[in-house]
DNA sequence: CTGAAAGCGCTTACAG
DNA sequence: CTGAAAGCGCTTACAG
């Protein structure tokens, strides 16, 4: 509509059918190089560009979606949710619908154990968060067969994925170290503690912590610890290192649950004696503990807007058939102080008249 | 499509043609009551949801849209008018195209005076960038003849608008304040520094950092000065007030242009005797003083998403005829460091792989 | 290799 | 008050 130039105006100029125009534009069956040359030429003088309404509406497509991610933590899980849920309704009409495979956690054997009981061959493609590298193994298998993956989330990078959507774990580690050098630009002593050594993600955030702090105090030492992303144990270690090493200055935690499991035994220390706590992810329990002014600071991942960009970015590459141009669609991590924590802390993402 | 009800399916269970379903659904021309709430009940049992791609295929509508907004500082300007241009790009299939009504400055008199000129029947709404109060009154001009106003980036409250989408800038001051007194938890004396003292967002900015630190550190002492959004006038006011108040332990700029003229005094003077810098906006002149650690913090709007979201959330509007059901759309402001400083400095918002 | 025609789901004059 | 029909711009069998 409006003044865009139509399939019509163009077989009109070239003198053939709009099938054939559409043959010339769409490489669809046979045409002769001639023909085929002017008609393009001409769309090209008319700056001819499809109308995407029509086209969809004629071909009565469709596309079958299967999301692969875990359902907890809750607090998490559901802003991912959300956003993948609010990129379908802006598609629904547009032939797309899909089918959570929900897990109870992100690890290889949970996700093969839901996997193994789908029948792929129902499924056009997969958004997947991919929980360990192995899993790359199974998405190269799904790709052989022709069907198109989006990691989101968690990556693996050494897969046929068409793309990931996320954050870039590492950077986001920069950014709090960053902070802890703004707060305690002499620190001597950090303990990091990660759910999974592992676990990509939190190796990789703790590694920035690491050397975002040691590119501006280059004599700090770092303890690192694992608590099996389970608060209880991160408290135990807690209590534990404390005792080891007194004079810790700051901790950080690659995790909601550790700043928790953390956050309880500092809160029982004396005032002048405790460490800072640097964490990770926004929740009720963290944002309480930034408001006793026990946690400093927090990443916040936007997962809303990584499911959203995830589903949103494969099903417009599945109805357009436009390659996707990148490897990597990464989503800042921001910086989260007391002050603005309460806006993070969102039943859905939209709510409350924030946007982003 | 997909296995979505159609007009076509309600007729036939309701014995009517479809044109009757399409008035009783959309409350066209005459319909008897009974015949009406018939259809309406099958339409809801069966959950019917309109193509939207049919029906915008089918009324040929063009909508003519207006947008009013300073094209300066280029480096801030350009980011919203990419994101315009990207939301409009999504929706120029529906028959929305645009026109930028650019001024030099967001001042009552440029605005007023571009807008005169404008022959306003043309149009069907206007997106306004609201650098004054005054600008209330054309708008609620616009709004009696039956035009629809979104603002954005800055807002003005009073007046006919249908919602304003862009930061609050008091709430972004509070995250400044913050960052303050995590860095400077004792600070004793802090200037602040305003483009005009009633720009609004200057102001409410400026709000912000006060009721944070004071929140914090009750006996703080605040200077507050005007640089008429001009570097060089900065520059001086700050070489003046170092003079006479030698202890000044932090300086907040409200805009990057305040940031970079206070920014070259800061960096002639020794090390050790350096106030600390927090700034406003980003762009290349306060990502070199991040990088030499003047500045030590400073705030990203998102103005690519302001702006956006200010044109999808518009033309959505007017297409789905839906009321708009929020009178603000706020894009949290980012606390920007040293470290991601880089991230956010980017020609266009979405190159370089971010994508929020 | 090319054309004519039906159809996607909706809207909009036009009859009656 | 209601129906039948044309049309939005494109795709897809089906003829030729």
């Amino acid at each position: 509509m409006n003044n865009r130039v139509t399939l019509k105006q163009i077989a009109e100029l070239a003198g053939v059918s709009i099938g054939t125009v559409d043959r010339a534009l769409n490489g669809r069956g046979r045409i002769s190089t001639d023909t085929k040359q002017r008609i393009l030429k001409i769309a090209k003088q008319l700056d001819y560009r499809p109308n995407m309404l029509a086209s969809s509406l004629s071909k009565k497509r469709k596309l079958h979606i299967g999301i692969i991610m875990s359902c907890k933590p809750e607090e998490f899980c559901n802003h991912l949710i959300h956003g993948v849920k609010d990129a379908l309704d802006e598609i629904s009409t547009y032939g797309v619908n899909t089918e959570f495979i929900f897990t109870d956690t992100l690890s290889y054997k949970d996700q093969m154990k839901a996997v193994s009981m789908l029948d792929t061959d129902k499924f056009d493609a997969f958004l997947v968060n991919a929980g360990s590298r192995s899993v790359g193994d199974w998405i190269d298998g799904i790709v052989k067969d022709g069907k198109s993956v989006v990691t989101f989330n968690t990556d693996v990078e050494e897969c046929n994925r068409l793309c990931y959507v996320g954050e870039n774990p590492y950077s986001a580690g920069l950014l709090v170290g960053n902070m802890i050098n703004e707060i305690l630009p002499k620190a001597k002593k950090i303990v990091l503690f990660m759910g999974f050594k592992d676990n990509y993600s939190h190796s990789e955030r703790c590694r920035g912590v690491k050397d975002a702090v040691r590119s501006a105090n280059p004599n700090v030492k770092f303890l690192e610890l694992e608590y099996q992303d389970v608060a209880d144990s991160a408290r135990q270690k807690m209590e534990q290192v404390l005792k080891d090493e007194p004079d810790i200055q700051a901790v950080f935690a690659a995790s909601a649950t550790g700043v928790w499991g953390i956050g309880q035994v500092v809160s029982e220390m004396q005032k002048d004696s405790r460490p800072k706590v640097f964490g990770y992810d926004v929740n009720h329990k963290v944002a309480e503990l930034m408001d006793l002014n026990i946690c400093q600071a927090t990443a916040f991942q936007d997962p809303y807007w990584q499911g959203y960009y995830s589903m949103k970015i494969l099903s417009e590459h599945l109805l357009s058939k436009q390659p996707i141009t990148r490897d990597k669609y990464i989503i800042r991590t921001k910086l989260v102080l007391k002050n603005n924590v309460k806006d993070y802390l969102l039943d859905r993402h939209q709510y409350d008249g924030f946007l982003l």
